[in-house]
DNA sequence: CAACAATGGTTTGTGCACCAATTATCATAC
DNA sequence: GTATGATAATTGGTGCACAAACCATTGTTG
């Protein structure tokens, strides 16, 4: 009856119900993804990439959240496979400018079945997932603004 | 102002959030959990141990819904830095029982301060965070059950 | 009891994810 | 115009995460 044991207990962690949900929803679309050679982290690059191409790996960090250092090789990946495209910036041969090969481009259409479908078979009513969307981008701020 | 384009928007994907979501408030503990020389996925696992050790790798993989392939190097590494040890079970050899340590177990009191404090730097109503939790284990049942 | 399947862990390979250190380019300040 | 500092990306190191292959032990069945 300690509150003790009730906060340590493990399912009442938020963080823990966190890193299952995404691990377990990821999961839905892996085998959504496969066919198209992509992993989730693709995906969202390529998402953001469709959405506004092209984007800089610093503008991809920001957008996605993500350490250049991820970014990086993975961006090498989606190169690798055609999708995407890597060069300089003739303004700023500091920054990188990723683009969309013609390959990439025509993904789109394909991608486009993918969110209907991961609802489809999550079988959970749109406006729960539309409430959870809410409060997940609450604390995402949350934790951004964090103290250290 | 196709459905389309608000189907692929990038915020729009629950999946992106909860991706954010849980790499942001690991965060949040990482600074917390430092100091013990645990990383989020084996502060879990020592958070399973607390509650009811012993457990073997089965149990584990369930409780945490992790992969065996991917705690058997993680038990190590607990057991390396002396927070646990792994021996076979007697009755069945196949198995392997994950006790706590002295020093595993006195590790608890100083993580009864981890949660509060998480909460705390999260400054988020207590209420929210409950409503989340359980909007969480609705979509990993859910996930869980998906089809394929 | 000897083949056989099932079970529980480990290993290997690929790909994130983060951190710290490094490199290359650009911008400023002498 | 050369030192200085800032910025953008890459690299290297550690540790998840998952899939597939592998191995040892146990359980079962002919």
């Amino acid at each position: 009856m300690s509150d003790v044991t009730d906060v340590l207990s493990l399912d009442r962690q938020v963080c823990f119900a966190l890193a299952v949900a995404s691990r377990a929803v990821i999961g839905v679309y892996r085998p959504l993804l496969q066919p198209m050679g992509l992993t989730h982290p693709q995906y969202l690059v390529m998402l953001a990439l469709w959405e506004r191409a092209p984007l800089s790996v610093k503008e991809l960090s920001k957008l996605l959240q993500l350490d250049p250092g991820t970014l990086s090789p993975l961006l090498k990946r989606l190169e690798a496979i055609g999708y995407v495209r890597r060069q300089r910036d003739s303004q700023d041969e500091r920054v990188l400018l990723v683009t969309l090969t013609g390959k990439g481009r025509e993904l789109r259409s394909e991608a486009e079945r993918i969110p209907s479908s991961v609802v489809e078979r999550l079988g959970m009513p749109l406006e729960e997932l539309q409430e959870l969307h809410r409060s997940l981008t609450r604390v995402i701020a949350a934790a951004n603004g964090a103290p250290h």
